[in-house]
RNA sequence: GCGGCGGUAGCUCAGUGGUUAGAGCACCUGACUGUGGCUCAGGGGGUCGGGGGUUCAAUUCCCCUUCGCCGCCCCA
């Protein structure tokens, strides 16, 4: 085999399309529900609009990002994540403003320069959305409680959130500066390459793997102590509203995101079922971002969801629906009149009955295998015999039965029959 | 980017330093000159991931590479 899918990207082959766009649906619906309208960006931008978003000395600014150059030499980047594109699109067309809302969600590939591994890919897949233009704790709540209820649609209905408030720049500076002088005496033992991450996000102390490293900062401040009272009030209404709206959450004040735009409120939703990559979700405010893109000062909140991941979770949960595609019926040619039968089968798809064919004209038998296999649940069968008497012969391929229904009134016998067609 | 494990048919996997590399499932054909699922018989399909080395001889041993998996980093 000379070609195959280039490291970590993978194909979605048809056995697994229909579970797609099942999840997919899932999500139009959900956002649907709460008026959110759908945006689709293009597959690359400006390299400056991440590095600028998402922020310079994050790990996937400075080394996840498919960087390249088109012919006349402009920086570009396929997108790693979709808020800086999507807010990109927001003040280009100028679809909202500080004293309006706009909701926003979207479904789209995403790219990312890593070693892959199970649940890790270098193109995945996220659904999203993002509500811009209110400050208010009731807009993260609104975000949170859509992402539950995809979960939920999903069949995965025992997710938690974990929640946390990482504040303001004001004290999320003194926050960072206590960290590290906490860690000061500990940090000399660590390893370079961790100290300079410390150095970038002191945050990273937090959220390491590493037992030395946990068992060292267990009794390290944490961020609600430092949060100033607006932060601290916003915080709190939120985790007031999700009790209301009966969502589940756990507070986890070691839980920091990769993403320096976050403001106040970030989360996320982890599952056991996924080994070392046990995010589900992530999401959180995003106060700054609007004004940092060159918008108005204007305060938003949003999430991204990893698709592959929550497919993972009901996969190893054994818990993904039965959501194959089958066509109607399966015709069975045997006649040479192949241009009679084609004009039988065309009069029957423009009557919307789904039907399948074998173009290869195999014997009688083969032709009823493939309609076997094809799932189909009914096998029309047009030989001479047939067009001369002007009447088809129509099996029931569960029941083993077979009539005969004269060709003027096939096709609504076949409709009447006809199972529910898959959305679309 | 770092460390560890792996790659034999479309899929799941046997196998051996030495003739034409196997099984199950899947696929095709036939047993019925126009009838599927079950059964039976036959058939197609592999550069043993790729390259190099050791050897009289390599799918098997060694090195490199590629891809996957696991962990770290990080994240969806």
């Amino acid at each position: 085999m000379k070609f195959q899918a280039p490291r970590g990207t993978y194909d979605i082959l048809p056995e697994s399309t229909p579970l797609w766009r099942w999840a997919e649906a899932t999500f139009h619906n959900v956002c649907r529900l709460y008026g959110y309208q759908e945006i689709r960006t293009p597959a690359f931008e400006d390299t400056a609009l991440f590095v600028r978003g998402i922020g310079e000395g994050t790990d996937m600014v400075s080394k996840e990002m498919y960087n390249f150059e088109d012919r006349s030499g402009r920086k570009l980047t396929l997108k790693p994540e979709e808020t800086a594109p999507a807010i990109r699109a927001y003040l280009e067309h100028s679809l909202g403003g500080p004293d309006r809302i706009t909701r926003l969600y979207y479904i789209t590939p995403i790219f990312r320069y890593e070693r892959p591994q199970h649940g890790r890919q270098r193109q995945s897949h996220q659904t999203g959305v993002e509500l811009i233009g209110s400050p208010e704790p009731d807009a993260d709540a609104e975000v949170i409680e859509l992402t539950v209820r995809w979960y939920r649609e999903l069949g995965l209905d025992n997710v938690s959130v974990k929640l946390n408030s990482l504040g303001m720049e004001e004290c999320r500076k003194a926050y960072w500066e206590a960290l590290l002088e906490y860690a000061a005496p500990l940090i000399k033992e660590f390893k370079q390459d961790f100290r300079e991450r410390c150095e970038r996000n002191p945050l990273r102390l937090l959220d390491s793997k590493d037992e030395e490293i946990q068992k060292a900062m267990h009794d390290a401040p944490t961020v609600d102590a430092f949060l100033e009272t607006e932060s601290r009030d916003h915080y709190d209404a939120v985790k007031e509203r999700l009790q209301a709206l009966n969502v589940l959450y756990e507070e986890d004040t070691r839980l920091v995101r990769g993403l320096d735009y976050y403001t106040k409120t970030v989360f996320e939703v982890q599952s056991e079922s996924l080994g070392a990559q046990n995010a589900l979700c992530g999401g959180g405010r995003y106060d700054n971002l609007i004004e940092d893109c060159g918008g108005p000062a204007t305060p938003a909140v949003g999430v991204a969801m990893g698709i592959e991941r929550a497919l993972m979770v009901l996969k190893t949960e054994n818990r993904t629906p039965n959501t194959e595609n089958c066509p109607h019926a399966f015709a069975v040619c045997l006649t040479g009149r192949r241009s009679e039968f084609a004009k039988v089968v065309q009069s029957l798809r423009n009557a919307g009955v789904s039907v399948e064919t074998d173009p290869n004209f195999r014997s009688a038998k083969s032709q009823f295998r493939q309609a076997d296999k094809s799932g189909a649940t009914i096998a029309v069968v047009i030989g001479d015999m047939e067009l001369d008497s002007d009447e088809a012969t129509v099996k029931d391929l569960q029941q083993g039965t077979e009539q005969k229904i004269a060709m003027g009134t096939l096709a609504q016998s076949l409709r009447n029959r006809a199972v529910p067609a898959a959305d679309e």
